[in-house]
DNA sequence: GTCTATAGCTGGATAGAC
DNA sequence: GTCTATCCAGCTATAGAC
């Protein structure tokens, strides 16, 4: 009965649950002590075994900022692309953004190695880099429904969502200043983009007839 | 003739330039190398000297970094508090959001160190914060002489700058992808926090009587 | 796979001659 | 003030016993 295959995956399993035993201690490092000042050697104290030992798992210290980049990567479309309560476009649009800024600020190290490139010497490599393509298809997709579609207004919508980000992180972490500010921000997002919407019934408003704040 | 004070001079002077020579070789490094990347005998290399001269200028690794911050934060309260072109209140508006833009992509490491706090066991000290404050003062100032006066709207002013900002030195180093925005970004928040502008020509349009674009 | 031991290097910071 | 010499701590990574 296939007992070869099946010790592969007791192994396989193992070494992939001490993978993560080691990514997991990796992220609480990162998230103390700043996302540079990752050290093997307080990683290893921190998973409970010694840094050579960390060298059967990962080749080298980069190796194991780009498992973390890939899997924030990974985690992130997935957040994204889970099922959304509503149809409507504007409710689906906003949905998107409070997740994206839940993942955000769920994790400050974890954005900075996502989003901003702030690691000397470090490079995500390509394959790691394609969720984050798919989750950003997936925003242009949610501001087509609700008629944006020209590129520059995804650039523009990025910024302001990666500002509001930014400013909480930076200015005001652990409070929400600038989450207040994420519904008025797609109002006036919106307001600029499809200015041209409603004079009269005809296209583009198949899911835009409830509420109606203001 | 008051040799003693004029031979103080010349020594502050020497004092003074030597400082200047290292502030101006640590601004070179973290440029090239990042902004955590600095090291004391890449430092002194670069100036000329050896590492432990540095300690005849300055007390520590953290002292530097600390003038750097100062003096960051003092050409950029100048460089925002020069006299501006226009006496019309949007165009001081739109010439501000471009100093302050061009300040920060001019020196990406310097925006990291100012804006984005991330580096690691680094704080700047309280006076070297003060400069910061009073440019976002005059930001604040110039927002109100649009009819913009909500504190959330600075808030919400600045998250949008900053954005485009990050997301130009993020993902088009060197390029003007998220520059071209700049424009249209003021429109889309002037439009939003000053909707009820001109119906009847009553109050707060002390300063908003020429141009009026659109 | 995990350990001890250690190589090999670089970091910040100090001592002391000049 | 500037140097040489050095300390001490930290780092990544490897060698080799078990």
């Amino acid at each position: 009965m296939l007992k070869i295959p099946q010790s592969t995956d007791w192994r396989e399993a193992r070494r992939n649950s001490a993978r993560r035993a080691i990514l997991d201690g990796a992220w609480d490092a990162v998230n103390e002590e700043g996302l540079a000042g990752l050290s093997l050697r307080g990683l290893a104290r921190r998973v409970g075994i010694t840094a050579p030992t960390i060298y059967a798992y990962f080749d080298s210290k980069n190796a194991i900022y780009d498992a973390m980049f890939a899997e924030a990567a990974t985690t992130f479309a997935e957040r994204m692309a889970e099922p959304y309560d509503s149809k409507d476009a504007r409710e689906v649009l906003t949905e998107g953004v409070n997740r994206f800024v839940a993942f955000c600020i769920g994790n400050a190290a974890r954005y900075q190695l996502l989003f901003q490139r702030t690691l000397p010497g470090f490079e995500p490599s390509a394959e790691s880099y394609v969720p984050a393509v798919v989750a950003l298809e997936g925003t242009r997709g949610r501001l087509a429904r609700c008629g944006v579609t020209a590129a520059r207004h995804l650039d523009l919508f990025t910024a302001l969502l990666t500002g509001l980000v930014d400013q909480q992180i930076s200015n005001d972490p652990g409070g929400d200043r600038w989450l207040l500010l994420i519904d008025e921000s797609i109002d006036m997002f919106l307001a600029h983009c499809q200015p041209t919407l409603p004079p009269t019934e005809n296209h583009q408003r198949t899911t835009l007839t409830r509420g109606e704040q203001s």
